[in-house]
RNA sequence: GUGAUUGUAGCUCAGUUGGUUAGAGCGCUGGAUUGUGGUUCCAGAGGUCGUGGGUUCGACCCCCAUCAUUCACCCCA
């Protein structure tokens, strides 16, 4: 046998039954962002690596897929630079494309270049994959699909409301149980501040976020390590620490960095969200938590965090408010907010639940069965017939044997069959023949198409 | 990038202290049943044991290297 062929580390085949399923997710995310009024956008697979670059940190830099110029790439690169080896450097002379690495740098690149078209507030959704050079792992990928839902323009925290009502809409209509994490940069700035490590923010936040998973002690060794002086850390503490129910814990934090002129701030817009969402109805938990940091440099507002109760996973969803990302590509103050779906995890915690619905792999409803050229010619009018009702169907391509032809629409989960030789013909009807009773009975097409629309 | 793990049939996995011809279940093909599937019975096909070296009279098994896999760290959906 020929060597056994294999696709890329952390990359996926799709079979039928896993598409039909990921469409159900897909299709369902969809249908709740049209609802709430985003309007859909693509944009390439491949960016211009002056594009994607420096946008996610020094980590996220070695995490882009590179493409490789086309043509001799080498050709102007001199014999110095070649012996050099800095592949750093030589990098940006032979590659100056790269795969997207998330879908919210391209859309601030795609509003740039588009703003003259475009009416602010604008509210986009987009769904498409996504690369990262990462190891993969449990729940990690290195192709894997994001479902964005963004509004740029508008400072209002109305649309953080709503991408939290979409997030309860989406999980509720999967069945999902989750608990909706949200936190805010300002305040993060804020306790940074009063601490006097302003300019730490982001270890200290990184610290904090693997509280559940390092606990205290080891947030408090991480602190120490990156240098965070020690009265600091102690000042830290009760931050950390913090309890209560979300209105508790913002009352507390409130008095902590009392000082911090960004720090109320982002408690205000915390207060106000809270007050949004006691005017709603949002089922799901929704949790102010400050060890959520997400390492995005980005995020300047709301950080959201979306995480399954019943599924050992990493989030699911996750997103923010930023400030300024169109300012790199030149387009300055223009503020957005979104999130985004993990549709690959998504699937994983559905699947590990079990919580598919039938209804996600229906496909073919009736096969005719073909037994030879007489019978098909009789079959096919009424095959066309039934299409034209709108009914999935197919007839056998082959006159093979009855075994192996039932044996496929058995295999296939077709629940009818339609059978018509000699005694049919004559009849002008069809046996049609239920898969799962095994009743059968002979009818007119008519008759069958009737109950079909049931 | 760091640390582990595993690699045997299409799939999931057995395989004794190193010993002759490497097994099972599922799947596949054919038959029992040439107009009836999912159950049952019978038969059959399918493997350079990841790859390359080494030790040995002899290696799926031991050693080294290499590639691939999975998991964890970093980071993240």
């Amino acid at each position: 046998m020929a060597q056994k062929p294999s696709i890329p580390k952390g990359t996926r085949d799709f079979t039928p039954t896993e598409m039909n399923r990921r469409n159900y997710i897909f299709d369902t995310i969809k249908a709740v962002f049209r609802k709430y009024g985003y309007s859909p956008i693509e944009t390439p697979a491949m960016e211009n690596l002056s594009t994607l670059l420096g946008k996610y940190g020094e980590e996220g830099d070695k995490l882009l897929f590179k493409i490789l110029n086309s043509g001799d790439y080498l050709s102007k690169i001199s014999d110095e630079e070649l012996a050099g080896k800095d592949s750093n450097q030589l990098s940006t002379r032979i590659s100056e494309k790269g795969l997207r690495y998330d879908l919210t740098v391209p859309f601030a690149r795609f509003v740039v270049q588009h703003r003259n078209q475009l009416t602010f507030p604008f509210k986009r959704f987009q769904i498409q994959n996504v690369w990262r050079a990462d190891r993969p792992q449990k729940g990690r990928y290195r192709e894997f699909f994001q479902c964005d839902v963004d509004v740029i323009g508008s400072n209002s925290l109305l649309n953080e409301l709503e991408l939290v009502q979409i997030i309860d809409e989406v999980f509720s209509l999967l069945s999902l149980k989750v608990v909706t994490k949200i936190n805010n940069r300002k305040i993060l700035s804020g306790i940074a501040e009063i601490i006097g490590q302003a300019e730490k923010i982001v270890d200290i936040t990184v610290a904090i976020d693997k509280l559940e998973k390092i606990g205290l002690e080891g947030v408090n060794k991480e602190l120490t390590e990156k240098e965070i002086p020690k009265e600091a850390i102690d000042k830290l503490q009760p931050i950390i620490k913090l309890a209560g129910n979300n209105t508790e814990k913002l009352a507390t934090l409130k008095e902590v960095i009392a000082d911090s002129e960004i720090g109320l701030k982002g408690i205000a817009e915390m207060e106000q969200i809270f007050k949004y969402l006691q005017q709603v109805d949002v089922a799901c938990e929704v949790e102010l938590d400050l060890t959520l940091a997400r390492g995005l440099n980005y995020y300047t507002g709301a950080i959201f965090e979306v995480k399954s109760k019943d599924a050992e996973m990493g989030s699911i969803c996750g997103g923010g408010r930023y400030d300024d990302l169109t300012g790199i590509f030149g387009m300055p103050d223009v503020s957005g907010v979104g999130i985004s779906f993990g549709a690959d995890r998504i699937y994983d915690v559905i699947e590990q639940l079990k919580l598919f619905p039938e209804k996600a792999i229906a496909g073919t409803q009736l096969l005719f069965v073909n037994f030879g050229e007489k019978e098909e010619a009789y079959c096919l009018p009424l095959l066309e017939k039934v299409r034209k009702a709108g009914i999935s169907s197919e007839i056998y391509p082959d006159s093979a044997k009855m075994k192996k032809q039932m044996g496929y629409a058995d295999s296939n989960h077709i629940p009818f069959v339609a059978i018509a030789g000699a005694s049919e013909m004559e009849a002008g009807k069809i046996t049609l023949k239920n898969m799962e009773s095994g009743e059968q009975e002979m009818v007119v097409v008519e008759e069958m198409i009737e109950k079909f629309s049931r």
